[in-house]
DNA sequence: AGCACGCCGACT
DNA sequence: GTCGGCGTGCTC
């Protein structure tokens, strides 16, 4: 492993300064973790006289030629003896004084060690962006000027070197490149990186340039995230009589505004200017000092909230959650529209009286403004966001504030996991099934859930997990708890999965939506029969119809559709026969790389391969195909057969920009459009009231994925988009189009029957020791090169095959082979988790990896595609 | 990640 | 012969 030269978990904690040991002596050296991928080990600086650096510390240090960000681990009393003196170089400046608490670098270090991660990169997860700065090589034009100024050309080289002529003309082509992309920049400054990118062997260009001091290299000083200053004014003295009328003003007007203002404001009110705050403040009236201003995300303005009445099984659930303490998971189990929230609010209200925090974890919350609001509108300001989405500027600020250990309340994606709040006293995960908790790369591919059970392990605090569709990992480590516990059938599965975790989780349970809600009924169109009935459509004859009414009725729907990946699955139009891999029991993927390539059918996971058939095999039709068309035929076949029809398209595309899921969603709430029509966001936690009906085009593309989760996400899913429908006054529908009626996941979301399709899903998954009851690891192979990607993947698969107790699948091409010019590979390694198999040296299998291909290690991977 | 150093093919 | 590609290794 990696990180076994820094085992650092005791060595943060307060670690008392050496100079009370020996007296006079006092640590002059920091050894430091430097933010540098490649880079093992401690390295050991010099402290400056000036600077007092404690364990923890965030620091900024020369590193070869540039500045970077750096850890301090220790303080040293001496250098180590093997260090040749003249080597070490001073600690340029302290970053932030973030002194990690012992549980949350526990956490860090566990977080590396399991997800085989160098801890620095794990570091990097938890602050925020900006705060381990690096040095950055840039290019600029001499005389400064691109685009606008004529500066750069007028610069002192060019004149004498150039003089009246084209100065272009003396150039070859690529420093021509290069000095033309600089013009464009306003300020002629570019980073290296980014020109190289832009020009190919843009270095050429570049020396030339500077040989004839046409630009010149700098190394640019990291930029720093750093607070945000502002002057603030606050009134001191009592007002007197040895003031001018506009002093007098100005003292009265911030009296009126609670004796504090910022200066800018103040000013501005007035309108004066900043010389006579000068005066008051020599005169002793004012103080003017810097203050900090936290850049944190405002929300809209909402009117307070209080608690609402709750039902029995609401009640019953925050009773249980209320009464825990110290460490416990539990799974909060609540049919969609059942009020999670409401339990969330009501959990997270106590603990803020007594000074603690929470912690809400959310698949994504650009997704889901109404949860913000609605705990904006519950605690106010002591509520803030943090995801990626915000600017480094605000993602910093929230982070310090968080530090500060007010009492408040963090909702924030899966990196907010590492959330730096002192005094946590809940955690909530919800939506806990959903796949955006588990992150694909970069390193560490963490999942957020089994993160925040270490955290909460850790922190000695609950750990809630709320969803409609528990994963099944959630479902099978819950122990039957009395009254409305799991299915019997699942003790026995117990036993097994507390190997995994040790830990059982509580289950609580809200079967009913709440006001007694129906759940809306679910009808299932058999699209085989549509076809042959004459019915080309997209849409089933059902499903006309009930667009056609949703007009008439003045009513709201919405429309999902599935997003598939690159990979698709072939089926049969006409039976309905899906292609599987005669060995592994996933259907096979499609496969087109190239214009000319032939096209064929592969299985991922062991990778077998046949042609794509003319016929079906099963029926002889010819109607066998890929499912190709998305979301663009499915818009156009709407504004085609309901040109009446208000659509808003609800998709990545629509969504790009900040904040515009709030604006689709309130212009579809004030009744702006008739159908929202999207993606997979249309299942995340949306709880728009007047929807009653939700209408699924094909779930095909859901259930057939060549991958073992395929059903499990497809039940979630399908479950979920239906659980939209029917949440106000009126009664919603659901129309689910498949060519697979018989599928088993088909039966369970018409039934809303979450324990019959765990059972049968679970069963398989034991079966062929698939997770929750196998464990699996993913290693991710790429190259340029395809055939040493190939033939790398096949001497690691070899190798580890001598190992006893692991599975090895593979190696196979990963489906999509080629991305971004890179080649891939994969090897799938499975392994029971209760008997505890040796796993494979890691420094080995990478050291089996020749330089040109990059090896990956993915820890319980959900995509295995 | 950068940036050196150092080894091989296409030109003067 | 040199220039200039990029593969290898180091950074306290």
């Amino acid at each position: 492993m990696y990180i076994n030269d820094v085992k650092l978990s005791p060595l943060l904690v307060s670690e008392p300064s050496e100079s009370y040991k020996s007296g006079i002596t006092v640590n002059r050296w920091v050894e430091v973790l430097v933010d540098c991928p490649g880079s093992t080990g401690l390295f050991t600086y010099r402290l400056p006289a000036q600077l007092e650096i404690k364990p923890g510390d965030i620091l900024s240090v020369p590193f070869g030629a540039q500045q970077l960000g750096a850890i301090a681990i220790r303080l040293l009393a001496q250098p180590n003896v093997d260090l040749p003196p003249e080597k070490i170089r001073e600690v340029e400046d302290i970053v932030s004084v973030g002194f990690f608490p012992s549980a949350y670098w526990e956490l860090l270090n566990r977080v590396a060690a399991y997800y085989y991660t160098p801890l620095i990169q794990v570091i990097r997860v938890a602050l925020p962006p900006g705060l381990l700065g690096r040095s950055q090589r840039r290019i600029r034009l001499v005389g400064g000027g691109g685009a606008g100024g004529q500066g750069g050309r007028g610069a002192e080289g060019s004149r004498y070197l150039l003089g009246s002529a084209d100065p272009l003309a003396f150039l070859t082509p690529t420093a021509r490149q290069v000095w033309e992309l600089l013009q464009g920049q306003p300020a002629g400054d570019y980073s290296f990186v980014y020109i190289q990118q832009k020009v190919k062997s843009a270095y050429r260009g570049i020396r030339e340039l500077l040989r004839f001091g046409l630009v010149e290299s700098y190394l640019e000083p990291p930029r720093l995230t750093r607070p945000k200053l502002q002057k603030a004014v606050t009134l001191t003295g009592t007002i007197d009589h040895d003031l001018t009328t506009r002093q007098r003003e100005i003292l009265e007007v911030l009296r009126r505004h609670g004796g504090e203002l910022w200066q800018n404001e103040l000013l501005q009110i007035c309108n004066a200017s900043s010389s006579i705050l000068k005066t008051l403040a020599q005169k002793g009236y004012i103080v003017i000092e810097e203050r900090e201003v936290l850049r944190t995300e405002q929300g809209p303005a909402l009117a307070g909230d209080g608690a609402k009445s709750l039902t029995v099984a609401q009640a019953s659930a925050l009773e249980t959650i209320q009464t825990l303490d110290g460490f416990a998971e539990v799974l909060l189990h609540g049919v969609t529209g059942s009020g999670k929230t409401e339990v969330y609010l009501q959990a997270i209200a106590p603990l803020l009286k007594v000074g603690k925090s929470a912690l809400v974890l959310v698949p994504e919350i650009g997704l889901t403004p109404q949860l913000t609001d609605r705990f904006r509108a519950r605690f106010g300001n002591k509520v803030s966001v943090y995801h990626s989405a915000l600017s480094d500027g605000e993602r910093y600020d929230t982070w310090r504030q968080m530090l500060t250990g007010e009492p408040q309340v963090v909702i924030g994606t899966r990196s907010a996991v590492f959330a730096p709040l002192p005094n946590l006293g809940l955690i909530i995960l919800d939506e806990e099934h959903d796949s955006s908790f588990k992150q694909d790369s970069p390193i560490p591919t963490y999942h957020a859930r089994t993160v925040a059970q270490w955290r909460a392990e850790l922190e000695n605090c609950p750990l809630v997990l709320g969803s409609a569709t528990p994963s099944l990992e959630s479902w099978v480590s819950v122990r039957r708890q009395g009254a409305g516990g799991a299915g019997e059938e699942f003790v026995t599965h117990n036993s097994c999965t507390d190997a995994i975790n040790r830990v059982s989780t509580l289950y609580l349970s809200l079967p009913e939506r709440i006001n007694s809600r129906p759940l809306p009924p679910v009808e299932i169109v058999d699209m085989r029969q549509e076809l042959q009935q004459g019915n080309r459509s997209i849409f089933s004859r059902s499903l006309q119809v009930a667009l056609q009414q949703l007009q008439e009725r003045k009513q709201q729907g919405i429309l999902f559709i599935h997003r598939r990946g690159h990979s698709t699955f072939v089926s049969c139009r006409s039976c309905g026969y899906v292609l599987e891999c005669p060995y592994c029991d996933v259907s096979l993927a499609y496969h087109h790389t190239e214009e000319k390539a032939p096209e064929l059918l592969r299985c991922h996971y062991c990778n077998y391969a046949r042609s794509h058939p003319k016929f079906c095999p099963d029926c002889s039709s010819p109607y066998l195909k890929f499912f190709g068309s998305g979301t663009q035929r499915v818009t156009q076949e709407l504004a085609r057969q309901f040109p009446e029809l208000r659509l808003i398209r609800f998709d990545s595309d629509t969504t790009r920009n900040k904040g515009s899921h709030r604006t689709l969603l309130t212009q579809f709430a004030n009744g702006e459009a008739d159908l929202l029509v999207g993606t997979q966001m249309l299942t995340k936690g949306l709880d728009l009231p007047q929807v009653t009906l939700v209408g699924v085009v094909a779930a095909d593309g859901l259930l057939n994925l060549s991958d073992y989760r395929a059903s499990e996400r497809a039940f979630q899913t399908l479950t979920q988009v239906a659980g939209r429908a029917g949440r106000g006054d009126d009664p919603g529908r659901v129309i689910v189009q498949t060519y697979t009626t018989e599928h088993q996941v088909i039966a369970a979301v018409r039934s809303h029957d979450y324990h019959s399709f765990s059972q049968a899903e679970l069963e398989q998954r034991q079966a062929l020791n698939y997770p929750p009851y196998g464990r699996l690891i993913l290693l991710r192979l790429s190259s340029l090169d395809p055939i040493q990607v190939q033939n790398t993947a096949q001497i690691i698969a070899t190798t580890l095959s001598t190992e006893e107790e692991i599975e090895i699948l593979g190696p196979a091409p990963a489906s999509i082979l080629r991305v971004a010019n890179r080649y891939r590979w994969q090897i799938l390694i499975k392994f029971a988790p209760d008997a505890l198999p040796q796993l494979p040296d890691w420094e080995e299998v990478r050291s089996l990896c020749p330089s040109s291909v990059s090896l990956t290690i993915d820890v319980d991977p959900l995509n295995i595609m």
